[in-house]
DNA sequence: GACATAGTCTATCGGCCGATATAAATGCGT
DNA sequence: ACGCATTTATATCGGCCGATAGACTATGTC
């Protein structure tokens, strides 16, 4: 409670910083693989190889530890949709781009956030935090919900409102939309990583992800222009 | 542990049926808001009107208590997806069913699905219940994961191997049918009920995952005829 | 009315939780 | 070498957890 403005980050003149990495980078596997209630300060503690009390040292409380997880991913996810985030951008803004290129950037959106969810470094952690952000109730997790809404589900709504001459505020659209990303989302749960995700099975995922997209506007937007 | 096989259901001879009843349904809403870990046992017996000894009384643990509300969720499950789950083996052993009727049949083995989480009695308690089998890990729900699996996504991907004339294990063939039930299962997440989920929107879901699910195997077997 | 059984109650146990008080150690400028 | 701030360690607090002991009540049988 105390902590929520102050970040709790202690005057460490950088000798104290390996230390507070080394919890933070541990406590991402802790938290993703125990949930947020499920992960206990000593577990946490033990897992970064320092003292119970450093975890209130460092971050204040759990609560700010696992807010500071948290953050670090949401930083990470910007990046990784920043450069992407701009062609989409700039696309809306005009008004003559065709179709097939807002089509295009549709399908880059979902191929970035296949690669957002399954590389990078922590990637089994990353996964399965974002995909119980989706199911839990825990005192950051909807900043990491709106996170994915805002760099994600948002543009991908915009871009589809767009191909189908609709506004993004219509229900039909947001419901499209979220069937979309949910081709992608369901790779975030349990059964995905039964064989692991090996860099074959997630170009696959993208690649099959890629033609679906491109079959439902084909016939959607073949449909549209008949009536 | 000791509950594994006894199922402590106490010789009731009608009189605490309906207590065990109330508990058992209260605790399906419990469990669902707060997850296994999250609902204590004083919190359960509190909603559902008794003493926290009743508990143990009549589900012999907290861990008993929450296997039999899976259970009862895997058994509607079963019954809610039979009569469909008959259609589908009997066309997947009949080898001349063309195509069209197979694609009708993955529609509306989605469409069932789509009702399956979004209807019914308790529709919310269930429909997080199943999200979290998909994210955590508590005693009794892998089962639903597993009945989840063996009801919608394997007869699924049997369809699917069939109409586009691959092996059920080829690894491609289970991709594509995560990527289609993903359409459904992200209904399943929080994004899910902030304006609710009534029945225009249900209907509406049902819908263009139809429609989806169309076009993708429209495209698809066109160009498999063309190579 | 005596008794057995089923069901409900109060009180309490040991254990793990997050957090803190506080002491000990460490490194650094001087 | 000393003083001081930073960092790490020990010991412990109050609180909630799941589970149980055991007394009490209601009910149906003879």
């Amino acid at each position: 409670m105390v902590h929520l403005f102050s970040r709790h980050r202690p005057p460490s003149q950088g000798r104290g910083e390996d230390t507070r990495r080394r919890i933070l980078e541990t406590a991402l596997q802790v938290f993703a693989t125990e949930g947020y209630e499920g992960a206990s300060t000593r577990q946490l503690a033990e897992h970064a190889g320092v003292n119970l009390p450093a975890i209130q040292y460092y971050f204040g409380s759990k609560e700010g530890l696992f807010r500071a997880v948290i953050e670090s991913i949401i930083e990470r996810t910007e990046s990784h949709m920043a450069p992407l985030a701009v062609e989409v951008k700039a696309a809306l803004a005009d008004p003559t781009v065709p179709n097939a290129t807002l089509l295009e950037l549709l399908c880059s959106m979902l191929e970035a956030f296949v690669s957002l969810v399954t590389g990078g470094p922590h990637v089994e952690a990353k996964r399965q935090l974002f995909a119980r952000s989706e199911v839990e109730d825990a005192p950051g997790l909807e900043l990491l919900h709106e996170s994915g809404k805002h760099h994600v589900f948002t543009p991908c709504r915009e871009l589809v409102a767009r191909m189908l001459r609709a506004s993004p505020d219509d229900d039909q659209i947001e419901l499209r939309t979220m069937a979309l990303l949910g081709q992608v989302t369901i790779f975030c749960h349990k059964g995905a990583h039964e064989p692991g995700l090996t860099p074959e099975r997630v170009q696959a995922i993208q690649g099959l992800v890629r033609e679906h997209t491109l079959a439902i506007f084909q016939v959607l937007q073949s449909e549209a222009s008949v009536h």
